[in-house]
DNA sequence: TTGTATTTTCACGAATGTGTGAAAACTGTA
DNA sequence: TACAGTTTTCACACATTCGTGAAAATACAA
């Protein structure tokens, strides 16, 4: 760990820190702030030894990983060990990130949620609770789903739509405008 | 807790279950659940009763849940206990919580790595890393900076934009060519 | 098949996080 | 100021998570 070229090192450390603020511990951040940032592939026994883990250790972390499809598995000619890299597309990452997030935490809240207003409420305060949930439903069902059409979307067309920023509304006003102006011709 | 209406014991339990995969822990999230779907403030000695928590449990639950700006104090007139209640409006929590998250889980790593991108790497790994951590730079701070942006918007622009899902790729084409024309026509 | 390199599992000690009751601190009223 | 209601802090016990080395399982070459 102490023998990593400053800049990497100041990076794997962050990660390491940062983890349980994301909920992965220190080893899995670090190992995977190390494998993003190298140059090529690594196995366990090179991440075991930079980052001073044990063997051990690191096996567990980069099952971890690969659970979160943040590393992919590679062999490499002639060596029976198995590599890990990360993928070198970033919006790539971010997708994989974002749907495993989704899967994880929003989707058994959604079922939970769907499962809450199918029911018959048995008194004022259910009732209450009930129309509470339907709220959010709403919110995270349309958010999901949105987010589920977006990131099919090149990464050059979400891109294109984030540098718009907050001036898409004046796009959403004119399409809106052409809409109407297109109803009324047909309908007059 | 036994004592809830059956909709109401469902929500909170399973954002008891939840509370740990959101980085939150068991109690904080029965708390938020509780006061989610009451429909009237609850004061510290409510929720311990109905979650059958210890006082000073909820009182350090509320202090959590106040630092994300998820639950806002109300004083009742001629009580002297502190009452808590969530936003009604589920788009003004949504904003909350982004906004923390982003503060709390994004902006150091911004941070971090726009120091290490002014610096002058010192050999060919950290050359390579430094280019690495450009690529995550960009996809963050432009994330982010949309992010930002329409968190500005009103929530019924927001609902229009989601709601067009992926069909916002051919608004976006659309007026790309408008603008084509524009240019082409002052430059004519 | 055997033998060896490699990965995974597991039990254990260490570290961290959680929830409690009691005591301290605070707040507003008289 | 005194004081009663309320909230917060704190030390402790308990639970959970983490990281390790050793042993077991697996994979593959000969």
């Amino acid at each position: 760990m102490n023998s990593l070229p400053p800049l990497t090192h100041q990076f794997v450390s962050h990660f390491g820190e940062m983890g349980s603020r994301w909920g992965i511990n220190r080893t899995v951040g670090q190992i995977y702030a190390l494998i993003f940032v190298s140059p090529k592939p690594l196995n366990a026994d090179e991440i075991a030894e930079a980052l001073e883990f044990s063997r051990s250790n690191v096996s567990i972390g980069l099952k971890e990983l690969q659970s979160w499809r943040l590393v992919k598995l590679k062999h490499l000619a002639g060596d029976r060990r198995e590599y890990f890299e990360a993928p070198q597309d970033v919006w790539e990452i971010f997708k994989s990130l974002a749907e495993e997030k989704r899967r994880r935490e929003v989707e058994p809240t959604l079922s939970m949620l769907r499962a809450a207003l199918v029911e018959t409420p048995g008194n004022e305060a259910d009732a209450h609770a009930q129309k509470r949930m339907q709220q959010m439903h709403e919110l995270i069902d349309l958010s999901s789903t949105w987010f589920d059409d977006v990131q099919r979307l090149s990464p050059e067309t979400i891109g294109r739509l984030m540098r718009m920023g907050s001036s898409i509304k004046t796009v959403l006003d004119m399409t809106d405008k052409l809409k109407i102006v297109g109803r009324k011709k047909v309908s007059s």
